[in-house]
DNA sequence: CTGAAAGCGCTAACAT
DNA sequence: ATGTTAGCGCTTTCAG
């Protein structure tokens, strides 16, 4: 390997001229200059990382992580989209992105406290997870991609208005003249979900009907588990005529599931998804859903650690809702009779 | 931040008695042992992983590439697959995954060299990519999850039947009485979609039929791409009774395109997918598509770079092409007539 | 404008 | 079984 020693040797100046000429930190006279960076090129000289991460304590990496049990839904459009915004800001700032997808008990904190990353983003977090542990007392400068339950916690997180969305999903359907109404949340065991659930409550009450109970489904976001929840709910006396799903894979299964039991959508079922993957306005029939920016997300994500990592911590913590919009397409109509 | 010094002050023995006991690596009396581990874990020593990098001259770290021009399509599950398999694998090792999402012009041989990664593993290579050069004189361990163009080309590669599949497809139409097929093989700088044209060349050919070279399309991987080009195709004269898909994303933007014009999926048009994504099985109707085991590719990706980083370069390179596998759902029948 | 020396936190000989 | 010493390659005082 060729270090700086090397090239100092080579054009007969010392390590620490080198290391300037290569760091621009300070002036160098142009004359040694161009013959420092001639030998650079000629000996193929490279910077050690881990030599700088070492003596300047920062590691120029930033860890995404994402929890274990939501490893099984990792094919999910929606972290693609949201990790795709954060490696753009991360590039554009020089930093590297180390991926931890979580898969044994390792607290998250060890990343940081190793020296590994010099900063966290959290993509879905799940209530209880132990791993999480020691993240606060790390001061790692961190970052959530979902609000943190705690009232009053100072964490800094961008989420969607799960909330809002819901609420102005359950309005269209309201004002369509649906009133027997299924939710699929998604996993109990996510913020997200519960926030969901609320936003969906709230509107349902608000409109004066009552919450049927029996109707709040907690499912997996997957086609899957949408297409079995829809045959089942088809075979209720009186099924619903509206179906609200958590996420779009899952809508697109309930639309199946619907089909194969006779069902057509939307004239005798409405189903609304969530998120709006590319793939809504394509599916059969497009998707009425409630859209998320997740790429402007993890930008915002990103965007928001830099400043921690840079700037300090701020005394406030960062928390912003990012809004939510209903587009509507074909899948959702009149209710029935 | 506490270090191995910190901790030999503190239980009173030297840093390399601190070191074997953190690091396991020679015998120390259980005695000693014990009251070492009770500073570390008072102390809440972590050790530097940027340090011991420095000395060993290994990062523990895996790159993971994917280059820009494909970044539109990362939100494509086929990713996220692959990934997983490769996260498992290196998680399971020990390894961390630095995720390059290539941005801007950085060599990528240039993780390597500054010796921030000990190998790389390339998720889709773009043909004619400049930042590829330079990888192989850096002599980082390697491995593309997709066959490089070169023949007899000492790189190593895992990669899927794209020839075979394509064939099992075509003769799946063929069989159901089609002749007029169209292909949208995906976008032209992916060796993987020469090589789809390749197989439906080939099976066009052995079946005594002739290929339509104004019936091969080369487009984006998007169910959008799919969309916009059905429309188009079921306005000519002669429009295609089967169009095979370089992906199911593409097939399901077909499929609506289709019924946009006004065609039945499958009785007036069939239409063949490749990947088998989660949603194909459920989409409207379920998705005909080619297999490909994705997440295994990811994890014999990162199997294999582990023991070309830890044995040595074999001498003969590893490359292994997974079979595909054609599944047959609701979007393929008879030809009409 | 340039150089010498010290040290980041750790591991690896080589003692003892 | 344990300690001493010397670096890994780089940056940073502090001198010249």
């Amino acid at each position: 390997m060729v270090t700086l020693k090397d090239v100092a040797r080579a054009s007969g100046v010392s390590i620490k001229t080198v290391s300037r000429v290569v760091n621009g930190t300070a002036e160098v006279s142009a004359e040694t200059r161009q013959r420092v960076k001639g030998v650079i090129s000629d000996l193929g000289y490279q910077p050690n990382t881990m030599a700088r991460s070492l003596v300047n304590g920062r590691s120029n990496t930033v860890g995404v992580i994402i929890p274990h049990s939501v490893g099984y839904i990792f094919s999910h459009p929606f972290f693609n989209e949201v990790l795709r915004g954060i490696a753009e800001v991360l590039a554009n700032n020089n930093l590297n992105l180390l991926l931890h997808l979580a898969h044994q008990n390792t607290p998250y904190a060890q990343l940081y406290n190793q020296r590994r990353v010099d900063g966290l983003i959290f993509m879905s977090v799940l209530t209880g997870d132990p791993n999480l542990d020691g993240v606060l007392e790390s001061k790692s400068p961190c970052v959530f991609t979902c609000r943190i339950v705690e009232e009053n916690n100072p964490t800094n997180w961008v989420d969607a208005d799960f909330v809002g969305g819901l609420e102005q999903a359950v309005e269209h359907l309201i004002s369509l003249g649906h009133r027997r109404m299924a939710l699929l949340a998604g996993p109990r065991n996510l913020i997200s979900v519960l926030l969901r659930v609320k936003g969906y409550r709230q509107a349902v009450t608000r409109n004066g009907l009552t919450v049927d109970e029996d109707n709040i489904h907690y499912v997996d976001f997957s086609s899957e588990a949408g297409h079995d929840l829809a045959l089942q709910l088809m075979q209720k006396p009186n099924p619903p005529t509206a179906i609200l799903c958590g996420d779009d894979m899952m809508a697109i299964g309930v639309i199946q599931g619907l089909q194969e039991a006779g069902r057509r959508v939307p004239q005798d079922v409405s189903v609304i998804g969530f998120d709006d993957i590319s793939l809504a306005r394509f599916s059969t029939p497009p998707l009425t859903t409630i859209r998320q920016d997740t790429f402007r997300k993890g930008q915002i994500a990103a965007e928001t650690l830099i400043r921690l990592m840079t700037k300090g911590i701020e005394n406030s913590p960062f928390q912003q809702i990012l809004s939510t919009q209903l587009i509507i397409r074909s899948t959702t109509a009149l209710a029935p009779r």
